[in-house]
DNA sequence: GCACAAACGATCAATAATAATCACATAGAT
DNA sequence: ATCTATGTGATTATTATTGATCGTTTGTGC
């Protein structure tokens, strides 16, 4: 059972997310009956934190960006989240934290919420959209250019921006791991911007979820020695794990 | 048993962790009655240390949200539209554009999106928010630390990314506007970066409701004479606009 | 412009939570 | 030892929240 407050927040939340939400959906999303949501929505209006409409609400947050893909047909959802809940418990206080684009490291930046005193730079505008109301958060941008299908920013710019940042831990996304061509990725400036965050972080996070095992994209970003921690789901087999730990990886599975 | 202050400590570290607490939970978690908890409660939150709810209470933190900028509010939004309409007039097939943060300026990336073969820099997310769709525009961003209040990148790595590019035309926003203490903004960040555009422009064109006009803020970003052309709306006095002129400013009243 | 369905606001009863009250216990002062 | 001030828990009266109902309004298709 949620308090009003949270019932709220959570209205708000749905709104921001998916730019509008009928009564119905609200009730369902809340749990509670469709007066109290509208009783909810009337307040919530007055404070100016939604407008309503016929049949519902929509958000008047004017920056809201949406992903390319929903959560929902995000494949393997759930295991990035139990990779991201351990992620994020690498962080300690204070640490500057670097988040590549990627669903996985998205999940990261939804856990990132609850954290405080921390500084992320990130060149995913997704990872933006989650923090950018986090006040406990100094969130920066690496400069680039907009890839549209990734939402991500890449090019000369993004490492050059990069080069101006030293960062405690950088979590690493990518499409193919393979123990032979290491990590790779499809496209050309994506892979040198992964080059230029593996180069200014102290502790590199490559996150993964078992599906990524074997694949190997047109442009390899690095060898895996490269890396030092790598968090994957269980669905990994077990001679992949150790091949990793012999080199000196250390490995978490979730 | 605990002191009266050392039980208000772990009610609020509670709901810290838990981010709420029925008034049940906490009377098992400190071992007093729910009389007490309500006695506690409610001091608690007068220290602002905590949001009470119908049942229990919630941190402060995970109920911190504020209304968002939205465009109602916005004063001078038809001169804006007008400023904005001239402002993309200028523009020429295969310009490279920068675009100042600020209402404005995100007026004329709302007018943007029906122009093809340009490219954009910008250093707001409302305005890249409004351009991330079209694939038409080249859309880049620069670095920076994000200015919550104003949703807008600053700081030196801003600076560094711009230092990569040259622009045809830069339309600046500005918060004051005086003949002798020339173009001022409340922000010293903000205050560089926008002398750093001035500098990376081939045009620079300075965009100004009326309201903007003798008004001086804090840090003074440059003098009216670093200005290519201006454009106002008609609310301006003859008097103001005849001396910019007379320093060779394009004045364009809409 | 009319009819229809959906959505809305007002109202009410049920329930749960709260505030007010009182009695008691404890600690410190006299 | 007694008195008082304070904090606490139990009890009770009050209030807040909620879901349901129903008449009214609004939007939509014809």
């Amino acid at each position: 059972m949620l308090f009003e407050e949270e019932r709220k927040k959570r209205i708000v939340e749905f709104l921001e997310k998916h730019s509008r939400g009928s009564v119905q959906e609200l009730s369902q999303e809340t749990g509670v009956s469709e007066s109290t949501v509208r009783r909810d929505l009337k307040e919530l209006e007055e404070e100016k934190l939604l407008k309503r409409t016929h049949g519902g609400a929509v958000s008047l947050q004017s920056v809201n960006f949406e992903a390319p893909y929903s959560d929902k047909e995000d494949r393997f959802l759930e295991e990035k989240q139990r990779i991201a809940y351990k992620a994020v418990e690498m962080i300690q206080e204070g640490d500057a934290i670097l988040l590549d684009a990627g669903t996985t490291t998205l999940q990261i930046a939804k856990e990132l919420k609850n954290i405080s005193n921390i500084k992320v730079i990130t060149n995913s505008i997704m990872a933006l959209n989650e923090l950018k109301d986090c006040r406990n958060i100094e969130v920066s941008i690496t400069g680039g250019i907009l890839r549209p299908d990734t939402m991500a920013f890449v090019g000369p710019m993004t490492e050059h921006s990069l080069d101006m940042v030293r960062v405690d831990i950088a979590f690493l996304a990518t499409n193919g791991l393979d123990l032979q061509e290491g990590i790779s990725t499809p496209n050309m400036l994506e892979a040198a911007t992964k080059r230029k965050m593996i180069a200014i972080a102290k502790k590199v996070v490559l996150l993964a979820d078992h599906s990524k095992i074997g694949q190997v994209s047109f442009c390899k970003v690095a060898d895996i020695t490269e890396i030092d921690y790598l968090i994957m789901d269980s669905g990994a087999p077990a001679s992949f794990i150790q091949k990793f730990k012999e080199i000196g990886v250390d490995v978490t599975l979730v």
